[in-house]
DNA sequence: CATGCGATTGAACTAAGTGCAATTGGAGGC
DNA sequence: GCCTCCAATTGCACTTAGTTCAATCGCATG
C-alpha cells in the first residue's frame, strides 16, 4: 500500500506548498481555508482530513520554509563570514516570506526547521568563541532582529490585502496613509530634517541598507565582547 | 456645549483603554468588538460611533502606548545610557503590551506616538556623532530589535488564548506545545546539550537576559564604527 | 461484481467585523 | 413645562471565515 492513490488526491505536502504561495502574495490574514481550497481544485473543508486545524498548516508552512536558509559551510571559514551569510539567508528567505514574521508573533514555530537553524547558529557562535550560555544569546539576538526587520514588509502586504477588501484602490490607500504618517513625521525636528519634500513618503519605511547596517553592528559587538 | 453630556455617554478614549486592557490579557487577536463592547457596558456597534473601524483602534492603541515611554534626558548623559535606557524603556513597554509587536506585523504604526520616539532616537545617535542616514540606521537597529523580541512573548499570550477557546485547559495544552518542541530539538546535537532534561521545556523560550545581551552588543557595536 | 474504507463534498454551526434603520434621552428654544 | 432635534445607542442582519458532520464517492481488493 505504498503506492500512489490513482484518484487525484491531496497530500499534506501539497497543500501547505498552496499555502506558502497564498501566504506569500496575501500575507498571514490572507490565507483562507475556502481559497486555498480553491486554489488546490477542491472544497475548502477537503483539507481536514489531511490537515488539524489552520493553525497547524501555518506551523508546518513555517516549518517548511526555514529549510529554504542555506547552511553555511563551518570549515575553511572565519565564524564572522559564516555568521553573516547564515543571518542574510534568512533574511531573504523572510523577504521572500514575509508573513513568518507576522506568524511568529502569534504561533510557536518551533519544529524541524527552525531547530536545524538555530543548531547551525550555535555551532557558529561556539566556533567564534562563545561559551555556551553565550552562543545562544548571541544566535537569539541575531534571530530576533533578522525577525524584526520583516515585520515592516509583512505589515505592508497585510494591510494591503485590507485595504483593497471592499474593492477599494489599495495602492492609492496605502500611498495616502504613508502620506499621513509623513505629515505627522513633519511635526517633529529630527524627522523632518529627514523627509526632504521628496522623499516625504519614505517615512514608515526602514531605510535602504539598513538590515546591513544593523547586522555589521550586531556583529561587531560580538568582536569587541569575543575580543575582551 | 464644551460641557460633557450627562447622558453616561462613551469616549475614544475611554474605548482606547478599554481597548489596551483586552488586548494586553487577551493579544491581538483576542480583541473583538462583542467583548470590547461588554466591558464598556454598551452594544459592541456603538463604538462605530467614535472609531471607525478596528484597524483604527489598533492604530489609536498602539499611538497610546508608545506614550508610556520615557524619553531620557540627553544633557548631562553620555549617548550610550540615553540610548539604553531608551531601549530598555521601550522594552519594558513591549513587555508590557505585547501584542504591539503583533500589530506591527499587520499594520503600519506610524502615528505622533512613535514619531515622538523615533525623532528622540535620532537625537540620540546624533548625538554619538553618527551622520544624519546613520543615525536613521542605528535607531532602526535598535527598533527592530526591541520589536522582534516582543514577539516570543506575544505568540505565547495569543496561542494560550487560542488553544483555550474550545474551553480547554490552556496552559496544559501550552505546556504540551513547548515539550514537543524540546522533543524535536533533542534530536539535534548542540541543542540537545543546552537542554538538561531538566531544562526541557525551557527551548522555545528566549533565554534570560537575552535582551540585554543583544542590546550591550549592538550599542558596542556602533561604538566600533563610531570608533573608526 | 460486491465490499470497504480512504478521501471528498456540501450543508450548517459558530465567531466576529460592520452597516443600517429604528430608538432613546437629554439640551435648548418657546 | 413641553416640544423638538440630534448625538449616541441599540438590535438586527449581512458577510467572511474556521470548523464539524453526515452523506457520498470511487478505487483497490476479495
Amino acid at each position: 500500500m505504498l503506492a500512489a492513490m490513482s484518484r487525484d488526491t491531496l497530500t499534506a505536502d501539497q497543500i501547505v506548498r498552496a499555502a506558502i504561495e497564498l501566504l506569500d502574495g496575501e500575507g498571514l490574514d490572507g490565507l483562507n481555508m475556502r481559497s486555498l481550497g480553491k486554489r488546490l481544485g477542491s472544497a475548502a473543508t477537503a483539507i481536514y482530513w489531511h490537515i488539524k486545524t489552520k493553525d497547524d498548516l501555518v506551523r508546518l508552512a513555517g516549518d517548511a520554509v526555514w529549510r529554504e536558509v542555506e547552511l553555511p559551510d563551518l570549515d575553511g571559514t572565519d565564524w564572522r563570514t559564516a555568521a553573516a551569510a547564515m543571518a542574510t539567508g534568512m533574511h531573504a528567505m523572510l523577504t521572500r516570506h514575509p508573513w513568518l514574521g507576522q506568524a511568529f508573533g502569534s504561533h510557536l514555530l518551533y519544529g524541524p526547521g527552525k531547530a536545524r537553524l538555530d543548531d547551525h547558529s550555535l555551532a557558529i557562535y561556539e566556533k567564534a568563541g562563545f561559551a555556551a550560555a553565550d552562543a545562544d544569546q548571541a544566535a537569539g539576538t541575531v534571530f530576533v532582529f533578522v525577525l524584526g526587520s520583516a515585520l515592516g514588509p509583512a505589515s505592508q502586504v497585510s494591510l494591503t490585502r485590507r485595504l483593497g477588501r471592499n474593492g477599494a484602490d489599495a495602492e492609492r490607500l496605502l500611498a495616502e496613509t504613508v502620506s499621513r504618517a509623513a505629515e505627522v513625521a513633519m511635526e517633529f525636528p529630527r524627522l523632518r530634517e529627514r523627509l526632504g519634500t521628496a522623499a516625504a513618503a519614505d517615512y514608515a519605511m526602514a531605510p535602504e541598507g539598513s538590515f546591513e547596517f544593523g547586522l555589521r553592528a550586531i556583529l561587531d559587538g560580538f568582536e569587541a565582547r569575543l575580543a575582551t
